[in-house]
DNA sequence: TGGAGATACATGCAAACGCATATATCTAAC
DNA sequence: GTTAGATATATGCGTTTGCATGTATCTCCA
């Protein structure tokens, strides 16, 4: 079934290519001043988190290795944003969360940043298909859209990803 | 207009997250030992054009900077898979193409590739999503699904996105 | 024509990354 | 209770990245 073979292809080369050309307008944004991109994908991640969470669960947010992430992390907590403390439960693990400063500063960018996400995504798509395009991009995420799991529901404007 | 605003939001966040989890999926592959990923997609980009491009020209398809992907293709053309001549209409310029080692190259890796990319996809999605996907993120690409500019009708089981 | 500014690409350098592996802790089987 | 293997995170090290900037070429207008 070649057919399907070249369609699946072809959307994600799609996928591939709208995360490129968004990321690439994002990134000149010029809000990345205090906190690179890379950075805010934690903070924004743990600020959707009710509680400290483990690394190798971020990890599974944010595409980068595991050192990386490590380190990453390491950054932010030495600069008071994020705090990294021993998990009781388990002697090998960490659990992280932001710290006020980093729940700040999370939402200080995070607002910004969401007008332009918000500009660019409104610009090209209408309801109908952002719907569309969540829907499906969740099904491919292996969460499928029925399932949310927990919080998040209609905080006012919050809620901005990277 | 907030409603529209976490609408196209929500709809970014997933977007993030199917990328990072296909990404991931895809980079666990073990098909990555004598090209990675960004190596792939700027063979795969080459190999999309019927002619030799611009650096800067590729650098609009390649979500890294000018000169990490300056020495990227360096690299590239150190190990005779990219042939990289100066333009005879710019004196700044460099025209980039795939050798015959790298089209062969990128046509092997690219074939495995193809077969992890259609299972993910179309484990997870039906053709009229695949479809969808594909029209709405064309559109956030900026090149809106009428426009085939050029070639790219149906090759084979050809052409594999990174 | 000539010179100011824009554009294309390359290079120096510090920061960040990935891979391999070390370390510590947990789990389970004996 | 030991021990073998799995899991969670950290660290060493070579490679790659981004930022700032350099160099060369092009464009355009005085």
């Amino acid at each position: 079934m070649p057919g399907q073979t070249n369609l699946a292809n072809d959307a994600w080369e799609a996928l591939l290519s709208a995360h490129a050309v968004l990321m690439k307008q994002f990134a000149g944004e010029d809000i990345w001043a205090d906190v690179s991109m890379r950075e805010y994908d934690v903070l924004y991640t743990l600020s959707k988190c009710p509680e400290p969470i483990r690394l190798s669960e971020l990890n599974r947010h944010v595409l980068l290795s595991q050192p990386a992430l490590s380190r990453l992390v390491d950054r932010l907590a030495e600069r008071g944003l994020v705090e990294r403390r021993p998990d009781p439960a388990d002697g090998r693990g960490v659990r992280l969360a932001l710290t006020e400063d980093g729940r700040a500063v999370q939402r200080q960018i995070g607002r910004q940043h969401a007008r332009g996400v918000a500009r660019a995504m409104t610009a090209e798509l209408h309801p109908g298909e952002l719907r569309q395009l969540e829907t499906i991009c969740l099904k491919l995420a292996g969460q499928p859209a029925g399932a949310h799991s927990k919080s998040h529901e209609n905080h006012e404007t919050e809620d901005i990803p990277a």
